[in-house]
DNA sequence: ATACAAAATTAGACTTGTCTAATAAACTAA
DNA sequence: TTAGTTTATTAGACAAGTCTAATTTTGTAT
């Protein structure tokens, strides 16, 4: 008979922990089952059954007004995993030569290998890296996560320059979009114009590239 | 509806995949359900149900009499796994700095992160090992095992030496016990004494160390 | 050849995580 | 506030993988 040890963790619980992290980054939104439903791609049913076993074990908090919310062993077991995450995306760009567009998922399967210190090994191997390639904060091993200013490119206004320092959306296709253009983390852009008609942005990239973008795009542009 | 498409392996059809591939390879015995449940820890039951269903998909053939037998996909997924496993004990030995004993099972879980290209460029990165730090040849990409000469250490007569090419238990306190009596790949051992009562060995380890260890210790080292 | 032991198999149940359909509760707009 | 629409929740079912407790088959020793 294999004792349910309490701080076991199926991949299904991580996964969930880490769709409440990520809804709660964005202050705004109320973590509904539905939220969690939709970030998971489950149907809320299944969320509510997750939400009572989470509950259970302490880590979130339910209350049908406030929603869902990561209390304090859930917190730090949703960052764990993100660090984990990041630090394997170094990794299979740095050392493996993969592409910007094809670690997300690798590191998606990746980041549920669990051994005590198998992240910390990993961090120093890659010299403790400050960012993921995507440009976002490597959580540190004690659950700071450095933070830095992000606007989103669909808020600069026309004539005024910025850095991409992240991407909001790490879909393959979005991605792909991005090399095609040459944007990478650090490059320069400068709005040109905006429509508006629909808010598309005529963008010079770089030296070279002079194109226009949709709304969306500039929403999962992050820059600063 | 996630189409459960042909090709998708549970981690469990994977586990049990390699465990009929590593009964598989003690040519004398039979590949009973019995021995499965033995391999892989559990009921007779379960292995019955899941003998069923990796005969229909064709990855193993299982006749009361004659036993399980991989198929050409089965035993081509299970070299595959093996493959992984070898490499990413190699990453973790030598890039990450664990020690003999860590190893395994830490590969047992990224054994299973599965990515077109994910191994070839592991492979690339270590430098192509031909062997994994217990010895074990690392299967090449398209599935062919280097094949070494390998005697059991029990086999070794009196006054004869041999180097230490590879362990057959890779458990934890085996590999500490060896670590405790300087014992690596490569190290020399001289068989200076066998008890006649229990088969126990007197050996002499390296220049330094003198001891007597038991017949299943002599049982689980592989020299030449 | 008979009888006991071991191995294979079946039956039925349980757990985890999922779903759909039905119901209850909350929200919103005229 | 009252109807209509979203959400939340419950109920019941299902698939995968596991178990225990029969039951059947096979093997073996005398």
């Amino acid at each position: 008979m294999p004792i349910p040890h309490e701080t076991m963790r199926s991949l299904t619980e991580e996964n969930y922990l880490k769709a409440i992290y990520r809804i709660s980054l964005n202050k705004k939104l109320k973590i509904s089952p539905t939220a969690i439903a939709d970030e998971m791609g489950v149907s809320a049913a299944s969320v509510i059954d997750m939400i009572k076993k989470l509950s259970e074990k302490k880590l979130i908090s339910y209350d049908k007004v406030k929603g869902a919310k990561l209390l304090e062993r859930g917190q730090k077991e949703a960052v764990a995993i993100i660090r984990n995450h990041r630090l394997w995306e170094v990794f299979l760009l740095e050392k493996l030569n993969y592409s910007w567009d094809e670690i997300h998922d690798i590191a998606e399967q990746l980041e549920h290998v669990k051994h005590p210190e198998l992240a910390d090994r990993l961090d120093a191997f890659l010299g403790h890296p400050e960012y993921d390639p995507h440009g976002d904060p490597i959580p540190k091993s004690n659950g700071d996560i450095p933070t830095t200013v992000k606007t989103l490119l669909s808020e600069i206004e026309i004539g005024k320059s910025c850095r991409v320092v992240a991407v909001k959306d790490t879909s393959s296709v979005f991605l792909q979009y991005l090399v095609q253009l040459s944007v990478n983390i650090g490059t320069k852009i400068k709005v040109l114009d905006i429509v508006p008609f629909d808010n598309s942005m005529l963008l010079q990239i770089g030296k070279e590239i002079k194109t226009t973008v949709s709304k969306r795009f500039a929403e999962s542009l992050l820059v600063d």
